[in-house]
DNA sequence: TCAAGTTGTCTATGATAATAGACAACTTGA
DNA sequence: TCAAGTTGTCTATTATCATAGACAACTTGA
């Protein structure tokens, strides 16, 4: 560490990729653009060129930038800009961006329900549940994480009807339920875990907006309740009103 | 670092800490609690005993948990809820969760708009705008830092009337307005910068909550619009609908 | 063609992070 | 009172972080 780091527990080169990424996410470097050379970046970082090559090596390892020897470094990718309504789904969004939206079962489970989730879902402490864990991607970028819970009462077989229809719009249709709507969402950020940046191809230590939410149907009854992480670096959250 | 670290550039003491903190905030371990001895601690993230010694020293110097020799180490804070409606203040916000509301003028200046600014208050590019910075707090806590600016010619002397009055409800009553709602909100997650971190007490590295909004009077008119920083470990936003 | 500027790779060195072990100081409950 | 369990402090060792310098490989524009 250098001297006027006072014992953060974050490395300099994770912290210069910090800063340049958010360069980039602000849109002062836009996609394909170059960005100034390694000593220049040292200069106003007051880094070593080393550690500014460290930072770079992670960024082009997520994608994010490319290095083009004898030439320079070039931005590659955008950042998902996410509304927060009550009838947007997933798909929607991504296709708004011109980017082709995917959803991909990690696990199907059964289990009780707890205090918290059968709550949420207006059912009975221990009241048997579906839960789906899925990822989902913009082209072959992923997004998020979220994990759901259904009744499996109401939903029987509801992870094999996900896997089969990929989407949980597509799995409610299955059911019969044409429209739904978010019911509530909380949102606060934490730092990834190594399964959630395993999975969203993450580092670790980067953050996660961490999305608890329930969508209801016409009535509104509860029908499923989720808590998705988000890679932080790739959506904005827009909040209507 | 461990063998199991491949480098994330995140200090190991530190992910001990941010897992502490999350059960913390998650509320597997209540204000009051005793946690775990240090060595239990360090079996079940695989770490030295001194490592969590360190993420201990961490968490206790925010005053998150508190020590206490030969007895244990105690959890001593909560969370802060935070709901996103149109006409939320921050005061009530606080108040509604029985801690006492403050806010401190930073800095107070003037500025010309640039074109993003301008457009979102409705104004020409290089339009005079007031810029106010302050901090706020639950009790002692820093909660946020958040940046305003308002058009220097609709409200003039701004900076000086609300360090007087102290909050933005104040001050917007002192130019004889009563009602005014949120326009617009836009949420991201970053990691807080050596000013921020400074300001909200907040160790570098940490997540921040970053919110750009537009505040608008009845007829939709924009009064002000903000980028407030939340310190991410502190509150938890709650979106409606 | 050539010079200037770029990224890629190597070696070396000091500071810090993380490990390991031992023991002191203190609290708690039997 | 005492034993078991806790936090506090010390020494020592190894791996990683960050700096520093030098040079190769390559691209670009004059």
């Amino acid at each position: 560490m250098s001297m006027q780091d006072a014992g953060s527990g974050v490395a300099l080169w994770r912290r210069v990729a910090d800063g340049i990424e958010r360069d980039i996410a602000a849109g002062r470097f836009p996609a394909g653009t170059r960005l100034p050379g390694e000593t220049e970046i040292a200069e106003s970082y007051r880094v070593n060129r080393h550690t500014v090559r460290r930072a770079l090596a992670t960024l082009a390892e997520r994608g994010l930038v490319r290095a083009e020897r004898g030439s320079g470094t070039y931005v590659e990718a955008p950042r998902l800009s996410y509304p927060l309504r009550s009838r947007t789904r997933f798909s929607e969004i991504v296709g708004a961006g011109g980017r082709e939206p995917r959803g991909q079962l990690i696990a199907a489970s059964e289990e009780p329900a707890t205090r918290e989730l059968a709550q949420a879902l207006g059912l009975k402490t221990g009241a048997p549940l579906a839960r789906i864990e899925a990822l989902r991607f913009a082209d072959k970028t992923p997004i998020c994480v979220s994990t759901s819970w259904l009744s499996a009462e109401r939903f029987p077989d509801a992870g094999r009807v996900f896997s089969a229809a990929r989407s949980m719009t597509a799995l409610l249709a299955h059911y019969g339920i044409r429209d739904y709507r978010r019911g509530s969402t909380r949102i606060t950020a934490a730092i990834a875990d190594a399964s959630d940046a395993a999975r969203l191809d993450l580092m670790l230590g980067r953050p996660v907006l961490v999305v608890d939410s329930t969508d209801v149907d016409a009535d509104g009854t509860p029908l499923v309740t989720k808590r998705a992480r988000f890679a932080a670096e790739r959506v904005t959250f827009e909040v209507e009103g």
